[in-house]
DNA sequence: TAGTTGATCGTCT
DNA sequence: GACGATCAACTAA
């Protein structure tokens, strides 16, 4: 494979969430789990903007659990939820703000084989969208669990690296899926056309 | 193809 | 003690 770029610095994690939530996309995010390298370009992500939203877990305020979502830009904040599933975050902006974009949906780049070993795919199973076309599902196709969780993404564990540029025109914006509050605002980010965008 | 439900547990109330 | 930033399997039609 070619060489691959450097991650983003730390700068770019320190700006406006929603900012950064939209140039996520076409990005590359990169595991490192043992000698196998895995890449997956991002297509889908969600903003949670602590304070302002319901519908984050910083909303009412800093706790032991979601610690890492208050740290500074550019740590992994991984959770586990409805009693068997795992969901990665990007946290964002300054130390104390509690700001993260929930990574959604990605698309496989390299190491492919390895992801559907994580998944437990069999050898006929074809269908490799479903490998990486959720929250969870990417989750386990990266290998990410609890001890991913603070996980500095300019270390050389999990990082991410520059990858293709999306033109404004194939960006689709929606609202949120699975959330009860908050479900007017505009904060869920994906590419058009994209197969490997969840639903 | 759409709609429903079971799995399963850490965290907050 | 309840429930969730989910997924896969099952059902009905």
């Amino acid at each position: 494979m070619k060489k691959l770029p450097p991650p983003l610095p730390r700068s770019f994690y320190l700006r406006l969430t929603l900012t950064i939530a939209k140039e996520l996309l076409g990005k590359f995010l990169c595991r490192k789990a043992g000698k196998k390298l895995l890449i997956g370009k991002i297509v889908e992500v969600e903003a949670y903007l602590g304070e302002k939203d319901p519908a984050s877990h910083a909303y009412r305020g800093k706790t032991k659990r979601n610690e890492v979502m208050f740290r500074q830009g550019g740590h992994l904040y991984v959770y586990f939820t409805y009693g068997m599933h795992f969901c990665a975050n990007v946290v964002t902006e300054e130390k104390g703000i509690g700001h993260a974009i929930l990574l959604r949906g990605i698309e496989p780049v390299e190491g492919i084989e390895t992801m559907r070993r994580n998944r437990k795919f069999t050898r006929e199973r074809k269908d490799n969208q479903n490998l990486t076309n959720g929250p969870a599902k990417l989750c386990e196709a990266f290998g990410i669990a609890r001890e991913q969780n603070g996980t500095d993404l300019l270390g050389s564990n999990i990082f991410i690296t520059e990858g293709e540029r999306i033109p404004k025109s194939k960006i689709g914006v929606s609202s949120r899926i699975g959330i009860r509050h908050g479900t007017e605002k505009q904060w869920r980010f994906y590419i058009k056309e994209n197969q490997f965008v969840s639903r």
